[in-house]
DNA sequence: GTCTATACAGCGATAGAC
DNA sequence: GTCTATCGCTGTATAGAC
């Protein structure tokens, strides 16, 4: 077996490219796309604003990058959960704990903060933006269509409707424990609505 | 009856003050606190900024102004509603209406919009964001109580539950329902949301 | 209470050396 | 790919005349 031309560097475990994306998503998920500055995520990389300049050109490049790559992220999780398991029960306990996650970090999702502040985003970011919505709200609308068809589930309206509800409820849950400084209540509010689509009464 | 010794100005119907108030918190509500500036409220309103300086001395006392202002009147709002219907399906309804009117003028609920700014904003407008919460939430797990007690609904947990799941519902489905340009879905959702209160199944 | 003018900090972004 | 230095602009806020 030959040597590979190239490998992958050892000395780092990421690219700056990479850590300047990590260190961004995260203020932009705490402070909003209007919230932080490239004088931000430079200081706390430590490199200089030109140096970020270099590697992405501009404000709204760097947001359209970030926000790409969250939706991709979540794409590829959700086709995760759908690989590791079957139950539609299951798929949304581990649904509900994506969100869990980062809201332990006392970050807000992305969609989230960013469909706030949409009327202030540059067109490209707001156009991701829509898209990962919608992918969320089709992944969950088939996970619950599946979940009723097997009998497990029993939501009360349509699977439209019931993956509106769940949606909705997580991002608006996510949204408020924040402020509140009562991670639990997400927990909490997140168990009523998986509840809520199980139900016989 | 004699006549007042000072009369309300038949000129305009509001002072600058109020004027200045009106503008910010509509900019506040689609574009967020980090969203707008002095300079915005100023033009529109067709004063200076420095004139706009000598009514609200600083943007964290504006904002402040604004939010105080939101949280008295949404309380007053839920009072209204005590005061005219006594179902408690009824009043839901007229709160999920509060929440319809916002966003038909293509407003976010001020709360959510602070809420997701959340770590950004002056103390005193983080303290009134977290009072408007706890306003809402009380009041709707009050309502939900007295209609389950009049036997008009059966929420599936307790009540802070149920308020838990309306509330985040709510405010979830006005975020999504905006950059998604579909307000009907924010109907949809409140009206699913709603009926799994009352159902029986 | 309004204005013009301005101070001063921070912003995104660029130039050009190393 | 990194840096220093700087540009042009906008942000909040102030000074002082009217």
């Amino acid at each position: 077996m030959p040597a590979p031309t190239k490998v992958r560097k050892t000395k780092r475990s990421s690219t700056t490219p990479d850590r300047i994306l990590d260190v961004a998503q995260r203020l932009m998920q705490t402070r909003g796309y209007n919230g932080f500055s490239y004088a931000d995520v430079a200081a706390e990389i430590g490199i200089s604003k030109a140096s970020l300049h270099h590697h992405f050109s501009t404000k709204a490049k760097l947001g359209a990058a970030i926000i790409e790559r969250y939706a991709g992220l979540i794409a590829a999780a959700l086709a995760a959960i759908d690989a590791g398991e079957r139950e539609a029960t299951e798929r949304l306990a581990r649904y509900t704990q994506l969100y869990a996650d980062v809201l332990s970090q006392d970050r807000l999702c992305l969609g989230a903060m960013l469909a706030a502040e949409f009327a202030t985003l540059p067109q490209p970011m707001q156009k991701t933006v829509r898209q990962f919505f919608r992918t969320n709200h089709n992944w969950l609308e088939s996970v619950i269509g599946y979940g009723r068809k097997a009998g497990n589930l029993a939501p009360q309206g349509s699977d439209v409707d019931a993956a509106r509800v769940l949606l909705s409820g997580l991002e608006g849950a996510m949204l408020i424990a924040r402020p509140m400084k009562d991670i639990d209540s997400f927990y909490v509010t997140a168990r009523a609505l998986l509840a809520n689509l199980q139900r016989r009464s």
